[in-house]
DNA sequence: TCTGGGGTCCTAGGACCC
DNA sequence: TCTGGGGTCCTAGGACCC
C-alpha cells in the first residue's frame, strides 16, 4: 500500500445496456436487459430502470422476463462494445502507460507511473476523465474510484455509482473498509461468505478479529492469508499492463439437450477447431486439452491430457478432443458442450506437423453410399452422418467413426487423404488415401 | 423455461523422480 | 523388512470475476 491515492479504477455504468440506450433513443429511459435472449440465457447487464425490478446480472433471462416483461431483451451487440471500450482505454492511457484491463468495462491505473501526475489535483483529473469518457463515448457514463491500493480503488468506483467518484484519502482505507460487509472484498463469493457467516462474520471489522490461522482453518492458507490482509486494506498488488494468456475456451449450451453422439462429436471438433484458429490468430499453441461436459442436471465434468509439445493444429485438437468425448458417458444428453486448451505456449513444435494447417478446401462429399462402401460397410446400410468442417462423423451399427479429409500435394496434383493416425480409421478400414 | 461464456486462481491426490 | 521427504507434473473439481 502506497503512500499516495495513486491508483484509479474505472468502471462504465451498466455498459452493454447503456450503448444500446445510447444508439436508440426509444430505449433511454426504459428497462433494457441485454443477455441470452434463448430458453437458457442469463442476463449480462441490467439497466438502471430494470433494475428496479430487480433484474441482476447473470439471473436467467426468464427470470428477468418474469420481472420485468415490458423490458427491452436485447442479445448483445458486441463490435459495438469493444469500440466504446477502445475510446476509454485509450483515454486512460493519455493518464498512464500502465493501465490493466479487467473486461470491457473496467480497467486499473497507475496514476504514478504517468508522466506529470499530481496527488494534489486528482479530484480534478477524476472530473475531467469522467467528462471526457462522455464526450467521447456520445454518452456513456463511469464511476471512477482512487485509492492507495487496487482493493481501496475498486471498492472507491462503487461507492457513488452510478456516474460519481469517490477518493479514498491515505490513511482512512481501514476506516471506509471496516464497516463494509466482507462480500465487498472482491474474491469473497457466495462460497466463502456462507463459511465466514458460520464463524459469525458479517461485516470485515468482524473479520479482524480472527488471526490468519483461525480462518486458515475454515477457508484453506492462501484465501486466510489474503483475507487477513485485505481486511486491514493491506495490498501491493502492482497495476499490470500486460498479463499472459493462460488458456483459450470455446463453450455451448444448448438450446436443447443434445445426445446424439455422432452430433456432439462433430460439435466437439468443430469447437476445436476454432481453439486452434484463436491459437494461431495470437501466436499461441497449447499442450493440454480439455473437453467440458454438462449434464441435464448441471453435473458438470471436465476431462484433459497433455499432449507431448504444444500445437495450434485444429487436426490434432479435433482428434484429442474426440478422443475425451469417446470416453465419457453421455448419460441423458448434454446440455453444455466446451473444448478448451492451456499449457500456452509462443512457439509451436512443428517437426511432427511441418505442413501449415489445411485450409477448409473441401472436396464434395462422396456419396453416402460410396463412404459406406470405402468404409467395408454395405452400401444402404443404415448409416447415419453429420457434415461439418473439412469432414464428416458418422455412425452406423457398426460403431461410431469420425473422418476427415486432409489435402496433400503429390506429383500428380492435390490427393485427399485421411490421416494415416486417425485411430478411428484402423479400427476396421483399410482405405488410407482416396483419389478425388 | 432455473442456472452464459470466457477467463483466473486454488486445492488435492497420485505418479514419478531423486 | 515395513515404509522418508521434497519437488514437479498431471488431472479433476470448485470458487470467483465480469
Amino acid at each position: 500500500m502506497r503512500s499516495t491515492a495513486s491508483i484509479l479504477h474505472l468502471d462504465l455504468d451498466a455498459f452493454f445496456a447503456s450503448v444500446e440506450q445510447r444508439d436508440k433513443p426509444s430505449l433511454r429511459g426504459k428497462p433494457v436487459v441485454v443477455g441470452g435472449v434463448g430458453a437458457r440465457g442469463v442476463v449480462s447487464t441490467a439497466s438502471y430502470e430494470a433494475r428496479k425490478f430487480g433484474v441482476r446480472s447473470a439471473m436467467s433471462s426468464a427470470e428477468a422476463r418474469a420481472r420485468c416483461p415490458h423490458a427491452a431483451f436485447l442479445g448483445g451487440r458486441f463490435d459495438a462494445y469493444r469500440e466504446a471500450s477502445g475510446i476509454v482505454m485509450a483515454r486512460l492511457r493519455e493518464l498512464s502507460p500502465v493501465v490493466q484491463p479487467l473486461s470491457l468495462d473496467e480497467a486499473f491505473v497507475d496514476l504514478a507511473a504517468g508522466d506529470d501526475f499530481d496527488p494534489e489535483r486528482v479530484e480534478e483529473l477524476v472530473e475531467e476523465l469522467r467528462a471526457d469518457v462522455t464526450r467521447r463515448t456520445h454518452g456513456l457514463t463511469a464511476s471512477v474510484g482512487v485509492a492507495s491500493s487496487k482493493l481501496m480503488a475498486k471498492i472507491a468506483s462503487e461507492i457513488n455509482k452510478p456516474d460519481g467518484a469517490f477518493i479514498v484519502q491515505p490513511g482512512t482505507e481501514a476506516d471506509v473498509l471496516g464497516p463494509m460487509q466482507v462480500t465487498a472484498i472482491p474474491g469473497v463469493g457466495p462460497a466463502t461468505t456462507e463459511r465466514l457467516r458460520r464463524l459469525g462474520v458479517a461485516t470485515v471489522e468482524d473479520l479482524r478479529r480472527f488471526t490468519a490461522d483461525d480462518l486458515g482453518a475454515h477457508v484453506g492458507p492462501t484465501t486466510a492469508t489474503s483475507l487477513y490482509r485485505l481486511a486491514r486494506a493491506d495490498d501491493d498488488r502492482p497495476v499490470e499492463a500486460s498479463r499472459e494468456t493462460k488458456s483459450i475456451s470455446v463453450e455451448d449450451t444448448f438450446e436443447t439437450n443434445l445426445v446424439d453422439r455422432v452430433q456432439l462429436t462433430a460439435i466437439a471438433e468443430q469447437m476445436a477447431r476454432r481453439v486452434a484458429q484463436r491459437l494461431r490468430a495470437n501466436g499461441l499453441s497449447g499442450r493440454t486439452v480439455t473437453l467440458k461436459v454438462r449434464y441435464h442436471d448441471f453435473e458438470t465434468h471436465t476431462r484433459s491430457t497433455t499432449l507431448t509439445g504444444p500445437t495450434d493444429h485444429g487436426g490434432v485438437l479435433a482428434a484429442t478432443a474426440r478422443r475425451l468425448l469417446d470416453a465419457e458417458d453421455l448419460g441423458g444428453g448434454l446440455r453444455l458442450l466446451g473444448v478448451g486448451v492451456s499449457g500456452l505456449a509462443d512457439w509451436v513444435q512443428d517437426d511432427l506437423f511441418s505442413e501449415p494447417e489445411p485450409e477448409e478446401d473441401l472436396v464434395p462429399l462422396p456419396s453416402r453410399d460410396e463412404r459406406a462402401r470405402r468404409r467395408g460397410w454395405s452400401p444402404g446400410q443404415d448409416v447415419t452422418h453429420t457434415e461439418h468442417g473439412d469432414g464428416w462423423v458418422w455412425g452406423s451399427g457398426l460403431g461410431l467413426v469420425t473422418v476427415r479429409f486432409e489435402t496433400r500435394e503429390s506429383p500428380s496434383g492435390p490427393v485427399k487423404t485421411f490421416p494415416a493416425d486417425d485411430p478411428a480409421l484402423s479400427a476396421r478400414a483399410s482405405v488410407s488415401s482416396v483419389e478425388p
